[in-house]
DNA sequence: TTTCTGTGTCACAAAAGTGTCAAACAAGAA
DNA sequence: TTCTTGTTTGACACTTTTGTGACACAGAAA
């Protein structure tokens, strides 16, 4: 699974880059700060970064010296930045894109540079019996059925799925799944569950186990 | 198991710093003053401190400066506060965290830190005949059977697993299965016990001694 | 605009876990 | 044996945690 990380202070830029490359099968995740971002970037080990150069607080091109990983990187430029341009080849970017971009146009440098480091190409689908994904048409099936999940339904199974037999408290999967930002009552958690069971329906809904006092997990069978 | 070691005069604090990192798996430890914290740092010897600057007798600097070992240490400051960050990374300071702060993003730090220090928050599984423990699902195999225990059942199980041939008084126990701050009846442990012999059957209950007048010890056979 | 869908919050009911207690019981000392 | 001390156990009350339906609200769609 392709990792990568997009960071940039508008919400609109983030989500939009963000949603066609979920629809390419990438795994995303924001950070609205350069700060955020250099925290991030340890705990998930991105294979790409996307990086906004300005930003209030620390700049993308600060963000960039700061990473220890060697890590290829796309800056987001406005237009005609060129002194910026070269201080960023300097620090290993791999690319620009000058604001405003088409996405189709990013996701197709960002499949280009992938492909130059040699990162196998994304994912598309899942298979963990008995549940199958496709990843890029954000659909599940499960046994003969294909239940239809919102967003964040999907979200969160795909995610429960990928960590199968794994115990996640509430706190955990608002960190995975709602984001890092996300203040809010981490029982929104149990309302999803239990809209996943519904969808599931008596066949499969035990799958989803409930771990008193301590959260949630997908159990499925593993055949060791 | 991942030790980690907050020292906060205020505690809420104290209370939710601890909360949210139980809650990600950590083994919490946590003290009110800088006089305290530099005796259980030496005893509990944690992977990683949390330490507040501003503190009421000894400051959260002050006990940087006493600890002899080398421990990554995440300081707690009041905005703004900036002679006070110098001072801190040199001591040793692996990050900072400006109160007020949100505790996700806390949490999100310390593993940062501990990943940098090549600590992972839980290891995954352990094997002690006839017991096998899946730290991640919170399940117990013993022998064939594998039976549902609650989670104080668990976490006391795991314990004395941890620690076999080891005699625990019920005090012992209490503070290192329910916690410091537990205050109540030494007796539950007897109760907690009994439980888990019940649970464990007939051919495995013996593994749970009784030492009269001392505690109690589980009791595996070692081939040394 | 109005309508519809997805999402989060809340309050309450139901379920499950935990601690306390007292009586019955065992071990060891005198 | 008998006494003393410490342990086992079941019952019960109480607390915590979870499931669920209803509702409010925002943003997308019509």
């Amino acid at each position: 699974m392709t990792k990568v990380l997009i960071v940039d202070d508008e919400d609109t830029t983030r989500n939009t880059i963000s949603w066609y490359l979920k629809k390419e099968g990438f795994q995303v995740f924001t950070s609205p700060s350069g700060e955020d971002a250099l925290l991030m970037e340890t705990s998930i080990q991105p294979d790409l970064i996307v990086l906004d150069i300005i930003m209030p607080g620390m700049s993308g091109l600060e963000v960039a010296r700061n990473i220890p990983r060697q890590v290829p990187i796309i800056f987001l430029t406005a237009l005609g930045q060129e002194t910026d341009k070269l201080t960023g080849f300097n620090l290993g970017a791999e690319d620009y894109v000058t604001k405003p971009f088409s996405p189709r146009e990013l996701v197709a440098r960002i499949k280009v540079v992938l492909r130059r480091y040699g990162k196998s190409p994304m994912e598309d689908h899942i298979s963990c019996p008995p549940f199958e994904i496709n990843i890029k048409a954000r659909k599940i099936k499960v046994a003969q059925t294909e239940p239809y999940l919102t967003a964040k339904e999907f979200d969160l199974l795909l995610f429960l799925i990928r960590n199968s037999n794994t115990i996640f408290s509430r706190e955990a999967l608002i960190t995975n799944v709602w984001g890092y930002e996300y203040d809010g009552d981490a029982r929104v958690v149990d309302t999803t569950i239990k809209r996943l069971r519904h969808k599931l329906g008596a066949q499969h809904r035990d799958c989803l186990k409930t771990i008193r006092s301590s959260g949630y997990m997908l159990e499925v069978i593993t055949n060791e």
